[in-house]
DNA sequence: ATCATTTATTCACTTAGGTGAACGAGTTTA
DNA sequence: TAAACTCGTTCACCTAAGTGAATAAATGAT
């Protein structure tokens, strides 16, 4: 399970023997079963997670309605923002399926970091490419209409579409269940004719 | 004027005077005309813009019609995807406003990091912060219906309200101007009644 | 000062997403 | 195994955004 973990941190820095020990000392390895809340709104959580295998969602709770605004999948990692400002939580985390993940806390960072400066560059790469394909993301959000996120979803993530329920995929691109149903039979009908 | 961007770095590190002049030795501050384009699409362009006073845009052009992502004013900054990349840029960058600029490269900041290595800091911190501010916003955006977008831009930002052409802010909100002069008038009408 | 451009609004009509309800298939759970 | 829940779909009706056109005011250019 490990060699995930240490592969995906390889494309940014080699580790030496030392460090990979280093890492696997800090016991980060956690399986969770689909539907465990690992964040509640509210909460002061300072964990981290980075999933290996699995998938994790996040969502806000907006009168009474689940959103969800993100998936995160094998190589993808969160830091929820009460981790960094110390403030309550305003979402929730939660297991879309079984889900085997790293969790680490900023403390256990700072650790790492100072002991192996190759962490700080490594931290430093990760937060820039993730503010690129972030505001990436947001531009394609913004400028497609629900049908064109669909449709742009099927192609770059065919994946989440297949693993995903429906519902969570709706509210994912912004729209209610009873739409993406409706757009996906207005697609079949385009491509048909 | 550097007045204005030697404030907003002493909210990260502490310059000297020395530091201070190898930033003005670098030649960074541009007056651009309202309406000049700093970057078209397809462009190559190294530049990174920071806004000293006025406005400027970012957008794309759609099948010919112009999609506005994000607006940058006073004390805000924009690295360019291109920039970093290499690749020819996938939108525009446009002054709202005539504005003050500071413009560096890439290559200037590796040149100012490695003989500051404060910069580098400040960097990461900015980096950071960034990546934090648009993972809140772009939650906002699709958790969020245009008359409630309008409705928060009219809490968190009045000032571009007040000083955007409004079928920029239409854009920007991801309707057309039409809408959203009819939701202006809607939301009217609710506080008369 | 005049003409052109930009900007904002309104209208009638179309289109697509929201809502509430109902139904059935598939899974869990007791 | 039966009851309960989850999930996806469909339907009829409502609401809000898109479209194209017309108008008018403000701004800019010559």
């Amino acid at each position: 399970m490990q060699d995930i973990l240490f592969d995906f941190i390889s494309k940014y820095v080699s580790l030496t023997e030392e460090e990979k020990q280093a890492i696997l000392s800090l016991d980060l390895f956690r399986t969770v079963k689909k539907g465990t809340i690992l964040l509640k709104e509210g909460q002061k959580s300072k964990e981290e997670y980075f999933v290996l295998k699995g998938c994790i969602r996040k969502y806000y709770d907006i009168d009474g309605e689940e959103k969800t605004t993100a998936f995160y999948t094998e190589m993808e990692g969160v830091t929820p923002h009460c981790a960094k400002n110390h403030a309550p939580s305003e979402y929730y985390i939660s297991c879309v399926e079984d889900t085997i993940l790293s969790v680490s806390t900023a403390e256990m960072g700072v650790e790492v970091n100072s002991k192996f400066p190759k962490f700080e560059i490594m931290c430093r790469i990760l937060s820039e490419e993730l503010l690129a394909k972030q505001q990436i993301d947001f531009d394609a959000f913004k400028t497609s209409s629900p049908e064109q996120r669909y449709l742009n979803l099927l192609q770059k993530r065919p994946d989440l579409v297949q693993r995903v329920p429906q519902h969570l995929l709706a509210s994912f691109l912004g729209i209610k269940p009873q739409s993406l149903s409706r757009l996906r039979a207005r697609i079949l009908e385009k491509n048909k004719a």
